[in-house]
RNA sequence: GGGGCGGUAGCUCAGCUGGUUAGAGCAGUGGACUCAUAAUCCAUCGGUCACGGGUUCAAGUCCCGUCCGCCCUACCA
């Protein structure tokens, strides 16, 4: 991908009567590194998360607090949603959330021009419906009843029967789109990644699609269809359209033409939301379908996936409270491939911590700022004839940065990271054979240790650069303690797919004290309480 | 029932289209060093590649079967 291209990239938007646990901080981590990524590299980025405000659930929680659905949905997303961003420091561009005026008329556009072009038709709905629950339910919300009920389908909430209902409401042809999608699937394999959720979608979309009902009149909490206005849209079929609205569908052609199509990141639970339905929907429209839907995997906690039922659900903030925001995004990157479930657990995360950041990458800055400070009073010593050991640095660094900008480009932060932290044990390596303190002790070696902490400086400058997106925090502390700035300007400004250059850092610069990058945390248990509870 | 993905050192995982004595990180053990966040570096211990067949000159890697785990099967990342 060429500098300045377009990457729009994209979160779910979240349903925000869920309580924020590390599950969705994982999906904003891995939206968020990938967009810093290209950002910095000078792609024309966009990053877009938000909320997913209607639908029965929102109404009816709100009823149980005394507030209606607006009013309930602001607060969860000042209290939770929003200070989520803030606590693992993702840089969105862009916040929507399903009730702004934005996004109704971009549905409505949306929903209009597909019924026009006669993509939607008046069905009859037929389905079990609960009584208690006050909705329909689907086959697998249902068991067989016992007792009295023995024979009957009843609800799994409510053990009692449910009934067999018809409801005239609006259809979208999505059978239509079948062949097309399959095609698709086809001659676009990495429409939809990894490869274990793509051989999911296919295989799904071969046994048959059926239209979809896109239409509920059994109560308002949603967007009015506008040619009768006593429905309102499915949730879902609104929710996906945020990331056409936000971009400006139906309203700001200019900047849609500009951002789309986009890359989505999604949890496997709703992919098919994303690699069928989705595109079948644009298709309808005329629209051209996302760039890539990649599918992320679960954490595992325990060996299962992580559940508030079970209790096993972490809020980010217990994470971030003790090892810090950036020490969460590196985490979960690093210590996970993605696309693949991954493991999580306390002694994994510290381990990691004090081997890898505190120990690996913070106490080489340490030890490298510190033998500058000591040897040449604060000041870049300039570099003379490279040895053997220097150049292979050189080779290094090189090596890492076009090995972790390939990865990225793939959806394989778990792999830039690696290829990126070769530098530190490279450096780590090289500055204990060095022996840069041997050399200091002998003035006829003045220059060698000159050349050997450059190298180390540069090396650190590098990393400083290539790490940014993942660990903004402590590589803006490395980059003021480096005395980069006055020379080469803002960390965020550093050109990524040059990051791996050598010879940027200036000679002359002066180096300041460094605070521990990631400081040993004494007791990394976590912050007491498991996770919180929903009121 | 149908579908997807897994089962490789104590732990977390790599092993692409089959090819020399199966790898990494962490943990463990021994040593070196002192610039540094009691840190770093070197060495080393450690595996019947779930199980049973088969194809092949050659299989962790392909085929068949079995067992085990996780997930999906239309509105929880």
């Amino acid at each position: 991908m060429s500098s300045g291209d377009s990457f729009y990239i994209t979160t779910p938007i979240f349903y925000p009567s869920d309580v924020p646990h590390i599950g969705h901080g994982y999906t904003e981590v891995a939206a968020d590194v990938l967009a810093r990524w290209h950002r910095q590299a000078g792609d024309d980025t966009w990053m877009l998360t938000g909320t997913d405000e209607h639908g029965q659930k929102m109404l009816r929680t709100a009823a149980a607090g005394g507030m209606t659905p607006g009013e309930w949905a602001d607060r969860l997303v000042e209290e939770s949603w929003i200070p989520l961003l803030d606590t693992l420091d993702i840089a969105n561009d862009d916040f929507i959330r399903t009730t702004q005026k934005r996004h109704e008329d971009g549905v409505q556009a949306f929903v209009s021009k597909l019924h026009d072009d006669g993509f939607i038709y008046t069905g009859e709905y037929e389905g079990y419906y609960c009584v208690g629950c006050e909705e329909y339910k689907q086959q697998s919300e249902l068991v067989e009843g016992t007792g009295p009920f023995e024979g009957q389908l009843v609800c799994a909430i409510h053990s009692k029967p449910v009934e067999l209902l018809q409801e005239r409401n609006y259809f979208f042809r999505m059978s239509d789109f079948q062949e097309r999608l399959l095609a698709l699937y086809e001659e676009r394999p990495d429409f939809v990644q990894p490869e274990s959720a793509r051989n999911e979608v296919v295989q799904f979309v071969k046994q048959g699609l059926s239209d979809l009902s896109i239409s509920r009149s059994s109560f308002d909490w949603g967007i009015p269809i506008p040619w009768d206005e006593k429905h309102i849209l499915y949730v879902w079929f609104d929710a996906l359209l945020n990331y056409a609205t936000a971009a400006g569908y139906g309203q700001d052609d200019e900047n849609f033409t500009r951002r789309w199509p986009a890359v989505h990141i999604v949890g496997k639970d709703i992919l098919r939301f994303h690699a069928v339905i989705w595109p079948a929907m644009l298709m309808a429209a005329g629209v051209e379908v996302p760039k890539h839907v990649f599918a992320h995997g679960w954490l595992l906690v325990g060996g299962e996936k992580m559940s508030k039922s079970k209790l096993t659900g972490i809020a980010p903030e217990q994470i971030t409270e003790v090892f810090g925001s950036d020490a969460f995004r590196y985490y979960f990157l690093r210590a996970i491939a993605f696309g693949q479930d991954g493991s999580f657990s306390w002694e994994d995360l510290s381990a990691r911590y004090q081997a890898e950041l505190a120990n690996g990458f913070g106490n080489l800055a340490s030890r490298v700022v510190a033998m500058i400070t000591r040897y040449f009073d604060g000041v870049v010593p300039a570099e003379t004839a490279p040895t053997d050991a220097d150049l292979a640095i050189r080779a290094t660094v090189t090596k890492a940065a076009i090995d972790a900008d390939a990865a990225m480009e793939r959806f394989a932060p778990h792999e830039a990271i690696a290829a990126i932290w070769t530098i530190v044990d490279e450096l780590n390596g090289y500055i204990t054979e060095q022996e840069p303190w041997v050399l200091a002790k002998d003035e006829a070696q003045r220059e060698r240790l000159g050349t050997v902490l450059y190298t180390a400086a540069e090396g650190l400058r590098a990393l400083a650069t290539l790490l940014s997106p993942v660990l903004p925090k402590a590589t803006t502390t490395l980059w003021d303690a480096l005395g980069a700035a006055p020379a080469l300007g803002a960390l965020a400004e550093q050109p990524l797919r040059d990051a791996g250059r050598w010879g940027q850092l200036a000679a002359g610069a002066t180096v300041t004290k460094l605070a521990g990058l990631f400081p040993r945390i004494e007791d990394p248990t976590p912050a007491a309480a498991p996770a919180r509870v929903t009121a």
